[in-house]
DNA sequence: TTGACTAATGTAATAACATCACATATCGAA
DNA sequence: TTCGATATGTGATGTTATTACATTAGTCAA
């Protein structure tokens, strides 16, 4: 994650598309919620996302090929700990957190067998409380 | 999970193809390396893998679309916890594990706030002790 | 100011991953 | 044997992501 800094022009119309987005959205989603801001091509949407993530203002949802924004943006939670996602299938709503407990538990998993880790993926897959209710 | 039972030609052909392979395999590259038993359609890939994950025999690998035999066949420890796999991005070496403190904190998780889990991806990816020491 | 460098953007084409729709075949139970 | 369930064959299509190349816009030192 490098240091944040002023967006780019392509860069904010993705990140705000993002966060006025109730859920995730995959990369042609927001292509085509860009069209009208002169947006043709997904490489425009990708370029964007791959800085975005780095500057780690948004997600990336391995399991359902998608993006999120980051529902901490003014905490530094993702310098110390991996962070764990949950996600509804039946309504798309995605919560973050993060578990020091399992952190440690990955950490000392890698440690003990060498492994340089770069980054991990967690992520629950399932209804949230509000779907399973109703 | 269903039970596990006699596979059929496709499925047989698809395990075996992953069983022999040192690494993960994506589905397109199952398709090439089957065409010579006839295989013709990603299709008839898909729908094998889509079995054997349902007997338990094979994980996905999220992080990198592609698809691993399960490197503890004979062991039942699917039912009791979630599996963590470590993905070497170098040599594509895959090691699964399984932590019960991290599956106690996860469900410790869902509990408290009415998530109804259905599946866990849990995908470290870096670089494993081998390739970090050459 | 100019030149040179880097970052960002535009665009088309292609690659990689996955499913739909529909037809046919196989097999076991009634 | 007839029926239903499961498995298979095949083409077309849908979805996600990258490659390749051209252009534009900022930065900074000479
Ligand atoms: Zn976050
Ligand atoms: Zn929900
Ligand atoms: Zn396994
Ligand atoms: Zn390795």
């Amino acid at each position: 994650m490098t240091t944040t800094q002023e967006l780019t022009k392509n860069q904010s119309l993705v990140f705000n598309a993002l966060a006025r987005a109730d859920g995730p959205l995959s990369a042609y989603t927001i292509l085509d919620q860009l069209r009208g801001d002169g947006f043709r091509a997904p490489l425009q949407v990708y370029r964007a996302l791959d800085k975005l993530l780095d500057y780690g203002m948004i997600h990336r949802l391995e399991s359902i090929n998608a993006f999120v924004a980051c529902s901490h943006p003014h905490e530094h939670h993702h310098s110390h700990g991996m962070i764990a996602f949950a996600i509804c299938d039946t309504c798309g709503q995605v919560t973050e957190f993060s578990d020091e407990i399992i952190t440690g538990r990955v950490r000392d998993w890698t440690n003990s067998n060498g492994f340089k880790q770069s980054k991990t993926t967690i992520e629950i897959r399932g209804v949230c409380g509000n779907c399973a209710s109703a």
